[in-house]
DNA sequence: GATGAATGAGGCTTCATTCAT
DNA sequence: AATGAATGAAGCCTCATTCAT
């Protein structure tokens, strides 16, 4: 099912309608069209229209989050792992456009039950931060009182809210030079004096 | 205009009934039904659907913003005032759930070009942020170089993600513990290892 | 009644707000505003808004039309009549653009009701028209065994055709250059053969 | 596409429906529904309502255009094809009672826009009538010195003007009977005195 | 007489989904 | 498996008219 070349093809091309079209311009036909495939055959692989988004994000996001757990496990420092996991967050993003537009934006303007099936898929993605984490107080790295669930959110939120900006405003700028940057952020706050 | 009793109505119908039924789900019979009055008398306030959203996010945040800005500038240091502004962004949003939940679900599914509009009402927050980051330089508290758009970038994400994972929990934690955490972390990052 | 301000201002109100915007982007409101009244102010003079539209009518016409019974009635021969009464209607028209607009082309889009009351506000206008005919055959200039509704019609019918053509094509040739031609044509016919 | 069965059905509801309900009470549903299809089929076919309205002018009038283009080619003399023309013109929509409502009445209550598109449709005929006036005067039939303009506006105006009569009064006599009056008249005009 | 804020019915159009072929 | 014509529910908005002041 997974393979099959029609599959394949009406994937790719809502990645790519979304992105052009946005969320809500996004119709069935058009997809099809792109696909080019009939409407009703989009029915013999998607249960409904919902069903095709949460696909495409689990697709698209299970690559995305798989490239980053290999790259990441490559590394032995947790410090490392963290540097690593933000390259490759902004890279992916930055090397595909409509992706970047679909994830960021596009798919935000959903309902309540698709966005809870989205964070499902990207439950792997913050297990690899906590992991990091884990492993950076392990590693005597981070600090040991951390609480997990904080720093996961500071720094998903904070690698979301820079994609986003960075969409937001076109992708005028380059998002890669700011990964030493955000890198530096994380660890060490913004707090001149230190204990 | 703006003090009109069936302006007002209409304002604190629709934060209630997008919260309780989703922007989808918020057609303008039902905010007019709520707010006690005829669907036409929407349009006699409100060009459309569109500037209903706009207005009740600029006048929530409107309020919210000045809150936040009246009680940091009451501080002297800059690290006094990213925790009253982290403070006050949780209270506020804790003690206003309708709000919460228009804010950080429901206001983002909304197009482009809305959500362009929503983003400039929020630029006073984030020139707060960068206040209080530059007053911070000065004062010697933060580290010197800091480039001001990532951090601000790291405050904002870091707290609206934390919000938004909190409301999509169902608000069942209580947000308010978090503020010290948040705050210790966004000055001192993660790093157990200080130069 | 019809003498007071108010009366005449919406009136006239009328004719220009149709003239500019088509009778459907006329709306009572529009009138009120150009005529410089609250929109309940209309309804203390005018039962409901297709009666604002039968007056207009009925006032404009009514001036048109007693101008042309009282100069056709200042000629003796028939021909002179018509003639005087070609003058006329195109003068008239050509003198106020607005009206020609109302007329020709905006008061047509009516329903049904409306239009027979326009029809009725006509009558004399076609009174005058039977009567110069009737006048004409009792004085041996126009043939005697006319059928004089036909005549009326194709009097009737081919002055309106020539202004509205000239109203679609914007008023940008000159009206009154035709009456002589009309004249001539609608006395002679097309026929070169003469009995 | 014209000659789907659903394009057809359409075209011949909207013309009874706009006939019997008026151009204001017929509701793209009301054509639906006497078309015996759901009211998203409409636009399958059309681009919107307007679109139907001029699509049911352009297919009802070629037909009616055409037949009149053939008839009056069969003859030899202008006064023949003048006279074939009249009898066409009346008769075909004698016979067609919907249909003498919708291009008499209806259609007219339509915008500038509309009404534009309508001449377009209707310059064809406007040709057929220059083209026997040219012969007519080629023929030495019709006055060698006529302004084909005018007297085009006068034999379609007249024309016009009479059907419209008998639509507005309920076709409560025969149009047909009329045809050799207003041939004549057309050709001779109304002076008694002949040169 | 005059105002103008308020009313609320009504219609065009879109688009996800189905199903006969 | 694939098609694509057909379906029909659902919602934003306008504007003539009213009525309390």
């Amino acid at each position: 099912m997974k393979n099959r070349p029609k599959y394949r093809k009406i994937i790719e091309a809502a990645v790519q309608v979304i992105a052009e079209n946005g969320f809500h311009g996004s119709q069935v036909s058009k997809i099809a069209k792109a696909a080019g495939v009939a409407d009703g055959t989009i029915y013999l692989y998607f249960k409904n229209k919902e069903d095709i988004l949460v696909t495409v994000f689990q697709e698209k996001m299970g690559q995305f989050i798989e490239k980053i757990k290999e790259e990441t496990e490559r590394k032995t420092y947790a410090d490392e792992k963290l540097y690593t996991l933000i390259e490759m967050h902004f890279s992916q993003l930055s090397n595909n456009p409509h992706l970047a537009i679909v994830t960021q934006l596009e798919l935000r303007q959903s309902n309540y039950e698709l966005r809870r099936q989205i964070n499902q898929v990207l439950k792997p993605y913050l297990n690899i931060i906590d992991q990091i984490v884990q492993e950076g107080m392990e590693q005597k790295l981070f600090r040991e009182q951390l609480m997990i669930p904080v720093v996961r959110q500071m720094i998903f939120g904070t690698l979301d809210e820079i994609v986003t900006n960075w969409v937001m405003k076109e992708r005028k700028y380059d998002l890669m030079e700011q990964v030493p940057q955000v890198h530096q952020l994380l660890l060490d706050g913004i707090s001149g004096i230190k204990k």
